[in-house]
DNA sequence: CTGTAAGCGAGACGGTACGTCTAGTCTTTTA
DNA sequence: TAAAAGACTAGACGTACCGTCTCGCTTACAG
C-alpha cells in the first residue's frame, strides 16, 4: 500500500515535464503566428523540438494541445475579484476582464480557436464545455451571485441566475465572436447598469 | 443594361448554372453528412460531377461556396414579419426564428461553420462580416426600430439602438454558440421583455 | 476502330514519361550510392523532383521500381549473340557476360538487390521469376540449344536442356551471390568444357 | 590465464541464457511467420518479454541475432556422413541433404533469409561469408576429398576441388535460390553423376 | 552480510520513412 | 472555349520501428 497505486510506480523514465512545455509553447506562438489552419503537429514538432511520435503519445490532436494550453493558462486570467468596494464596479471589471481577455491575450485567442472548431465539430464542442467552459462558468455564477447578494439581489433559482450571467455575458461575446468588434468601455458599462437594474427592479418589486 | 459590358457578350459558352447549382447543393449535402472538416473541394467534386478546376474557376475554396450558399439560403430565413399586431410578441417571433434557424435549420448549420471558420481566418472573417452579417443586421436594426416605434420607445441614436439589438440577440447566440444549448421559450419571452422594459423606463424614466 | 477502346482515349493528361524516367533514373542512382536499405521512396521523390503521391500512383513500392529499371536495363546486356564462329567459344562469352553484367553492371546490381529480396518476400520472387527470369531464361534455353545444335548435341528433351543450362549457369551464381567471390576466366573456360564435354558424351556415347 | 581477466570475475549478475534462449526462439518463430520485414526487434522484444535494451546489449541487429540462430541449428544439418559403402552414393546423398536444409528445415530459411540480406548489404555478407560460409566450405571441401579420395579420383590442387564442389553445389542452389524451384531427386542423381564422370576422366584420361 | 556493480523489464524519447490524403495548378480531349 | 477528366507538385497526416536513454528492481560477487 505504501507505493501508492502501483501503475504510478513502475519502473522507467516518467514523462518529461520538459517536452510537455515546449509542445505547449510552441504550439502557443504558432496559433499567433500562422493561424489555426498553420498550426500543425509537423509545425509544433519543428518548433518545440518534440518528435512527433511523442506528441501523439500524450495528445491526439493538436486541438487536444490548445486545450491544454487552455487550462493552463486561462484559469487564473478570468478569475473574479472581489475586493470588497461597489459591487457593480466588481462586476463592470469582471466583464471588462472577459472582453479584454478574448480581445487581447494570447490565451483568448486559443479559446477562439477552440470556440471555431467546436463550432466545426461536436466531440470538441463537448470536451470544451465539460472541460474548460464548465468550470468557468461554475466560477462566474458563483462570482455573480455573490456579487448579487451584496446587492440584496440574488435571485432565488440557478436558472435566472443562469440567465442574468447571459444577459451579461451574451452581448459582449456577441460583439466579439460573431460582429468581430470590441465592445467598448461605454457599452459594457451600460450593459451592466440595465441587466442589474432589471434584475433589482424584479427582485424587490 | 441589358447589352452588356462586353465580357458578358464574348464569344464561347457562359458559366454552366447546372453546374453552380450542383456544387452549391452537393457542398450543402457534405457539410452535413460528415462536417466542415469532411468537407473537401475533392468530395464536392466528386458528388456534383463537377470538374476540380471549375469549381476552383469560380470559388476560391470551400468556404467561398459556402458563402454563396449562405447568400442563397440565408436572407428570407431571417426576414423580419411585421404584422401589425403586438409589437413586443412581433420581437419574440424574431428572436425565436433566430433560434431556430441557428439550432435547427441547414442554412444555420452553414452560418454556423462559417462563423465558426470565421473565429480561424481574419479573411473569412472579414467577408463574412462585410456580407451576410451587415446585411443581416441592416435589416435587424430597422425591424427592431420599427418595433420599438410602435412601442414609443425607439432610441435617438444608432449606437443605442445597436447596443439594445446586442442585449437581444447576445444572450440566444452565447448560449446557442458557446454553450451550445438551445434557449427554451421562456429564456427568450423573459429576455425579449426584461430588455425592452429596461429600454422603455430608459426613454421614459 | 478509330473510336479505341474508349479508356485509353479518355480527357485529360497522360502519364508523364519525364517523370517516369526521372524515377527510373534516381532509383538506380540512389541503390548504388546507398544500398538497398538506403533506397527510400522519400529519397527518390527527392531526388528526382517527381512527387511521392505521383510515385505511389504508378509503382506500389520500391522494389515495383527497381523491377522497371531491371526489364529496363537488362533485357540487352544478357542477349546471346550467335556469331558464327567456334560455338564453345561463343558459350563461354555468354557465361563470362553474365558474370560481368553480376559482378559489374549497374543494372546488375539491381539484379542483385531483387534477387536479394525475393529470398525475403515470396511475391517479389513471383513477380520477378516470372517476369525477368522467366523471359531470361526463355534466351538462354533458346541460346544453349543454338550453340549445342552446332555441336550436333541437342539433347532430345527440354528437361535436359535446362539441366545442361543449370550446370552452367549454376557454379557462377553460386560463386557470385553465395560466396561473395567474382568467378575467373579460367573457372568459366573449365566449367563450359567441362558441361559441354559431358553432354557430347551423353548424346554419342 | 585460467585465473581469468577480472572482469569475467566481476560483481553482478551474468547474461541470462534465458533471455538469449527467449531472443533466438523469437526470431526463429517471427522470421516462418512473418517474413523477414516482418521481423523486428520491437516484434522480438514482445514475443520473447525480453527488454529492447538487453537486446540491443547483446546483438547489433536482427541480423546479428538471426546470425546466432544459424549457427546454432545450422551446424549438424549439413554434416557429412561417410558411413563406408558407397561414395557416390554419400554424395548424392549430402546434396540432397543441402536440397533438403534450403527448401524444407527452419534452419534453412534463416539462411536464405541471411543470403538475401548479404545481396543487400557488403557487411552481413562479410560475416555471414567468413562466419558460417566458411565453415561449411571447410567442412564441405574436407567430405568432397574424402568422397574422391575412395573413388582414387581427388584432384591435386585445392582450386580443383573447389571448382568441382562449386559445379556439385552450383546448379541446386541456382535452382532453389534463383528460380525458385526445389531440385527433384533425377536432376540432383544426374548432376552428381555427371560431375564425378567429368573428374574421373579428367584425372584418369 | 553488506555494499556495489551489473543485468533486466518497462517504456519514453528524438528520429526517419512509411503510405494516404487533399490542396491547388496544369494539361489534354470532348462537346 | 468552357467543362470533364485527371496527372502533377507540395506537404501534413497519423503510424511503425529504429536505436538510445532513464528508471526501479533484482541478483551475486567482493570486501
Amino acid at each position: 500500500m505504501s507505493g501508492g497505486s502501483g501503475r504510478a510506480n513502475r519502473a522507467g523514465p516518467r514523462r518529461s515535464e520538459t517536452a510537455r512545455q515546449a509542445v505547449l509553447e510552441a504550439a502557443d506562438d504558432l496559433l499567433l503566428e500562422r493561424g489555426f489552419a498553420g498550426l500543425t503537429v509537423e509545425g509544433i514538432a519543428q518548433r518545440s523540438g518534440v518528435a512527433k511520435q511523442t506528441i501523439y503519445r500524450w495528445w491526439k490532436s493538436k486541438v487536444d494541445i490548445l486545450l491544454d494550453t487552455l487550462a493552463e493558462d486561462a484559469e487564473t486570467a478570468l478569475a473574479w475579484e472581489h475586493g470588497g468596494g461597489d459591487p457593480v464596479e466588481e462586476l463592470v471589471a469582471q466583464v471588462q476582464r472577459v472582453v479584454h481577455f478574448i480581445a487581447e491575450e494570447a490565451a483568448g485567442q486559443v479559446m477562439k480557436s477552440l470556440l471555431g472548431h467546436a463550432l466545426h465539430d461536436p466531440v470538441t464542442a463537448r470536451r470544451l464545455r465539460e472541460g474548460f467552459l464548465a468550470a468557468q462558468r461554475e466560477r462566474d455564477l458563483a462570482g455573480l451571485r455573490h456579487v448579487l447578494e451584496r446587492l440584496h439581489s440574488a435571485p432565488a433559482d440557478d436558472a435566472a441566475l443562469a440567465a442574468l450571467l447571459d444577459r451579461l455575458l451574451g452581448p459582449v461575446h456577441y460583439r466579439l465572436l460573431v460582429l468581430g468588434a470590441k465592445p467598448d468601455a461605454a457599452f459594457v458599462r451600460d450593459l451592466v447598469n440595465g441587466v442589474l437594474a432589471a434584475a433589482v427592479r424584479e427582485r424587490t418589486g
